[in-house]
DNA sequence: TCATCTGTAAAAATCTTGTGAACGCAGGAG
DNA sequence: CTCCTGCGTTCACAAGATTTTTACAGATGA
């Protein structure tokens, strides 16, 4: 039970690239009384130490990093879809802010400005991120044979633990938590490792394999991961049917008598 | 090849509601170029047309409705979660810009404004709320006996899957989209391969023909894609005059086994 | 009737996915 | 401090699926 739920809202997580310690200092003042969790950053971070740190935001004045900042705020925007960027600037050109807004910037505000519109506005583009999650107090989800409690980050058969890593029951359960429904890899990869998946990564199938490898141990019997060819995987417990039985028919005539379940573990396109 | 990705994003669906007929005529033309679909709203109008507008982004400015300004933005704001809202006023306080963005406003806008920095806020604000809701929304498209399921990438009929690859749901969803409208080869190409289509290509025509393949083996007595002779094809399910159905027995089996010489397309001059 | 345009089918070219194994890294044990 | 072990990442292939290309016959409209 989560006691720390002050806030109905959410708090926000935020990171600071700026050396202006007055407005810092503000600021911190106000994202603190708002009970958000704020941190002021030196200077350019690799954008993976910023997914280590979960930020739902950042503000970053380009001036504090000089001539990478544009480089910067591409690479940020491009790897980071979810982190909300704001950029808090001196004077700024028109130009200079339609490029930034164009690269995935998500506010451009000029300074000086009133540490309570830009509370504000980080909120507005933090808003997103409200979807209900009640995956913490839902109790054990369970599909086919499978149980997956959030609250050990294991999944279950029959009470023995698949023994599960980390990423694997982060994917498991993001895939059983879209309940049937078809996720490109592109957007796997987006919720489960944090960032842009870069183009020919394999990490996804791998990691299917290791959950479909797992899942049979446990849970012969059972499909629970299907692939979509060319889009991604859908989860979606099935139990396989006895393959003993009737080998003989026909599959063409059958297929178009009747809609037939998908049969199991087959790859559907 | 070139991947010159002319909408990176879908066309953005905009409604303004302002009159300064100056402003709104510039962005118009502006929003145009960009391929975004752009209409002016003469007042406040009811939650429940715009959303049957299927809009992106309202960009609105308050002074237009007097009075009424606040009540209706936090009205809009609440009822409509995935609409992006973006206030372009006049003279403003600090006051007033951080209550117009805790109501739930996406951005405020400061006027006189560069249409340009007004274009790129709009589509920074539509950007985020899309990721923020991939694909909750779109339920399924029903045409016929023909069920087109986006969250699966898949269509069916009476349950059972037409076992579509990816370019062939994507060319039926687009042809379905288009709701009896003829859409030449070249748009469909561009649209759905992404790129222009080199003279000569016939890879429409071999997915229509796949398409029509599939359909009819599980939707016989149905007419889906119609071929316009010289132009392209139109999307429109009409049932297929009865003489040529009722076959006694079982349809689905005599229709699977013999592939039948009727014309899988009806050609309207 | 002729020049095009479209429907079909099948071969050829590409792209995707499943899989096994090597690699590198970090934490824990000895 | 070094060695081991678990974990995540990357690579290389093979097996398949899908997409593109090609060729030809049937349609269409002038």
């Amino acid at each position: 039970m989560a006691l720390q739920n002050v806030n109905p809202q959410q708090t926000i997580r935020l990171a600071v690239i700026d050396d202006d310690s007055g407005f810092v200092t503000v600021l911190a003042k106000r994202t603190e009384a708002a009970g958000w969790q704020q941190r002021t950053l030196a200077g350019a971070i690799p954008p993976d130490e910023l997914v280590a740190m979960k930020l739902n935001a950042l503000l970053i004045d380009p001036a504090v990093l000089g001539d990478e900042a544009w480089a910067y705020l591409e690479q940020i925007c491009g790897m980071l879809p979810d982190l909300g960027v704001i950029v808090c600037s001196g004077r700024s050109t028109v130009a200079q802010r339609v490029r930034g807004l164009r690269l995935g910037v998500d506010d451009w505000i000029a300074k000086p400005c009133h540490p309570e519109e830009a509370v504000a506005r980080i909120e507005a583009v933090s808003r997103r991120r409200r979807r209900a999650r009640p995956q913490a107090e839902a109790g054990p989800l369970v599909a086919g044979e499978l149980e997956i409690r959030s609250d050990r980050f294991q999944a279950f058969v029959g009470g023995t633990s698949l023994d599960l890593t980390r990423r694997e029951f982060e994917l498991l359960q993001l895939l059983a938590d879209a309940r049937g429904q078809v996720l490109e890899r592109e957007a796997i990869y987006q919720r489960v490792w944090g960032y842009a998946m870069a183009h020919g990564d394999r990490s996804v199938d791998v990691f299917v394999r290791k959950l479909r490898q797992k899942l049979e141990k446990l849970s012969p019997g059972w499909s629970y991961i299907h692939t979509h060819f060319g889009v991604g995987y859908r989860f979606d417990p099935e139990p396989l049917d006895g393959a003993a039985i009737e080998p003989l028919a026909e599959p063409a005539e059958q297929a178009a008598a009747e809609p037939q379940p998908v049969p199991s573990g087959v790859v559907v396109p």
